[in-house]
Parts: structure tokens; C-alpha cells; sequence
DNA sequence: CTTTAACTGTCTATCGATAGATAGATAACG
DNA sequence: CGTTATCTATCTATCGATAGACAGTTAAAG
């Protein structure tokens, strides 16, 4: 055997984890992916019996990779303002990398089409995100109260879900950085 | 023969619209369609030659019927927390029927997919948009530069797309809501 | 140590469904 | 009659998914 059975369930999500950041969840097909890790889409369907499967685990390695780095940061530094503008700078790469999206972020906009399991995922992504940005929060008002906080912080992370969405229509990473600054200055964003 | 030309186009428009707004430019089949208003799916293609020519003329009639609106709004009154509450009342309905998202914003996160012809008018959508609130702006603070206002417009834009696509994912108009409010209580929007 | 058995990963071939698109016939309107 | 709108029928391409075969690996049995 040329890889194991971890490589290939490593490189498929590798490849997956792009093109659904690209071009989204229905873009998304075995055949394709396969092509690109050089399987056959029959193999595909060895480690991954469904595309919802494909489509949840996808989702679920993005929320915790992400909830890892995240936690790091918070570990890092006690500044608010330091750790959202590491945060925004998450968002900002996958536009500076070839216009992508945020894998959860573009999920959303396909929320009809997608299985009940990848659903969930995306859901638990928002969630995470946002509970990570009320603690941070929690820091540079520790008087406000938790619903105050949880309110602005998911306010923070919609309007940057926007900002890159925005930008991306406009292929135009200038806008991401604009409206990024626009929410510092009106104090959206520490 | 039941229908005139214009009515079938205008019956098209109406369920492509619908079903973009729920599903995505890529979910639109002509299959469906005409099934929708009751012809065959060749025949949909006598109304709009390519799938192309059928979204591009539905972002130009989005971004038209908005601008019609839009441009009444600013005629009725010179307060600027009124249109932006009317504006914002304008995303908030799209979710509160069948979750649905602004056409523009969910074609902007399948931007890879689009045929150019749509992509540009999708741009023009976001352009009207953002040149509106640029003149709501303008009223509320007319010390600000050209260039500020526009960035200040494009972020508050960007934002409500933003609140629209997390509260679709999250099924909850309650999450759009209270970002709102969190604009405007940070005094991103007036 | 060898033989046998099960497991793993990938293959080929194929299924039914659906996609957008086209050609040519048909029916109705003016 | 000629134009307009829709039809039937069909094409090619692609989708997710499944069945069955096969080679290589591992592990247990004797």
C-alpha cells in the first residue's frame, strides 16, 4: 500500500478542506477530490461512506484546529485588542489565500442543501467562535454582563463572517482591511 | 397561449429569485423551474438562453427593485437612524421568510462558481448598496471625508450581510436581532 | 515456520438521478 | 401566413453511491 489509511483520510480532508473553502459544499464531489489525492472516487467513499460524512468531519476538524489555535492565543497574551486582531487576521489569510472563505462561513450561506450532520458542525463553529471572543471580551469589560457579552461578541463575529463574504464578492482583499479598521474605530472590535 | 412573454419571465423571475434566496445560484436547475410555473425545462431556455442569462438577470432586477426602494426611502426622510432601521428591516424580513438570504450575499459566497455575467452584477448590487448608505452618512455626519464615510458604509454593509448569514446558519432571526442592536449601540450604525 | 484466514485499501464497472443545453415538431395567436 | 410560445425527445456530462474483484498486509492456527 502506498499510504495509510490515515495519510489518505488526512490528504482527502486536506483537498476537501479547500475546495469547499473555495467554491463551497455542493462544489464539493468525489470525483474531483479523488482526481486530486490519485484515488479513484469509489475509493473515497472507503473512508468517507457518504459526503455527509466528508462534509461533517470537514467541519469538525476546521472548528477544533481552530479552537486549538484560539486557545493558544488566549494563553499567549491578556489583551483584547492583541488577541481580535490575531483573530481578524485568521479571516483576512484565507481571503489573501486565493479568495477563500471561511469553511463555515460559506457552509452557511448552503444551509438548505446541507445534511443534518454537517449542519450541527456548523452550528457547534459559530458557537465556538463565540464563546472564545466573549472571553476575550470578558477582559476588556469585566463589568458587563454575560448576556451583554455573549450579544456583542456574536455581533463581532458576524460582522467579520461579513467583511471577508463582502470582500470576496468584491475580490478585494482592501475591502476586508477597511471594514475591519471601520469596526475598530466605532469600538465594534477592541 | 396561457401567458404572455413578460408574464412567464416575471413568473420565472419570481421562483428563480426564491429559490436562489434559499438555496444558491448552483441549487437554481431549469428543471425545477419549469416545474415550478407549470412548462418544461426546454422551454425555459427560450426565456433565458443559459443558466447565465438567467442570473444575471435576476442580480440586476435584485439590485434594481433595492435601488427603486432605496431611493424612496431617502426621499421620505432626512433622518438617518430612520433609513438605516428601514434598511435593516429589509434583511431582517428575507430571514424571516423561509430563511432566506439577500440574492446578492449567498451568490457572493459562490462568487468561484459564477459565470462572469453574473459576477458583475453581483458587484453592482454591493456597489448601489454601499453608495446608498454612503449618502444616509453623509446627513448624519457631514464633517466626514468622502473616503471615510465610504469605508464607515461599506463596513456597515458588510456587517448586516454578515448578522444575515450567521443567523441563517444558526436558524435563529433572534441572533440577527441582537447583532443589530450591537451595531447600532456601538454606533456602527446610527 | 508455514499455512490459512481475515482485514485493508484500491480497483473496475455500473447504477439511477440529474444537470444544462439543443433540434425539430406543434399549436395558437394576430 | 408568419410569429410566438411551448412542446417532445434527446444529448452529453456529471453527480453520489454500490457491488464485486483483487493485491498486499497482518495475525492466528497448526
Amino acid at each position: 500500500m502506498a499510504r495509510t489509511k490515515t495519510d489518505m483520510h488526512e490528504a482527502l480532508m486536506a483537498a476537501a478542506k479547500a475546495t469547499v473553502q473555495a467554491r463551497g459544499y455542493n462544489a464539493l464531489s468525489f470525483r474531483e477530490l479523488a482526481k486530486e489525492v490519485g484515488i479513484k472516487s469509489a475509493s473515497v467513499h472507503y473512508h468517507f461512506p457518504t459526503k455527509g460524512d466528508l462534509g461533517a468531519a470537514l467541519a469538525r476538524r476546521y472548528t477544533e484546529d481552530g479552537a486549538t489555535y484560539l486557545a493558544e492565543l488566549l494563553a499567549t497574551s491578556k489583551d483584547a485588542a492583541w488577541c481580535m486582531d490575531r483573530y481578524t487576521e485568521i479571516f483576512r489569510s484565507a481571503l489573501a489565500n486565493d479568495n477563500r472563505m471561511c469553511l463555515c462561513g460559506i457552509m452557511s450561506a448552503e444551509f438548505d442543501d446541507l445534511p443534518i450532520e454537517v449542519r450541527t458542525e456548523v452550528d457547534k463553529f459559530a458557537e465556538t467562535n463565540v464563546g472564545w471572543i466573549t472571553r476575550v471580551l470578558a477582559r476588556a469589560k469585566p463589568a458587563a454582563s454575560e448576556q451583554q457579552l455573549q450579544e456583542h461578541a456574536m455581533a463581532i463575529f458576524a460582522a467579520i463572517e461579513g467583511a471577508q463574504l463582502v470582500a470576496r464578492g468584491c475580490q478585494d482583499i482592501a475591502i476586508y482591511d477597511g471594514t475591519i479598521r471601520a469596526y475598530r474605530s466605532t469600538g465594534l472590535i477592541p
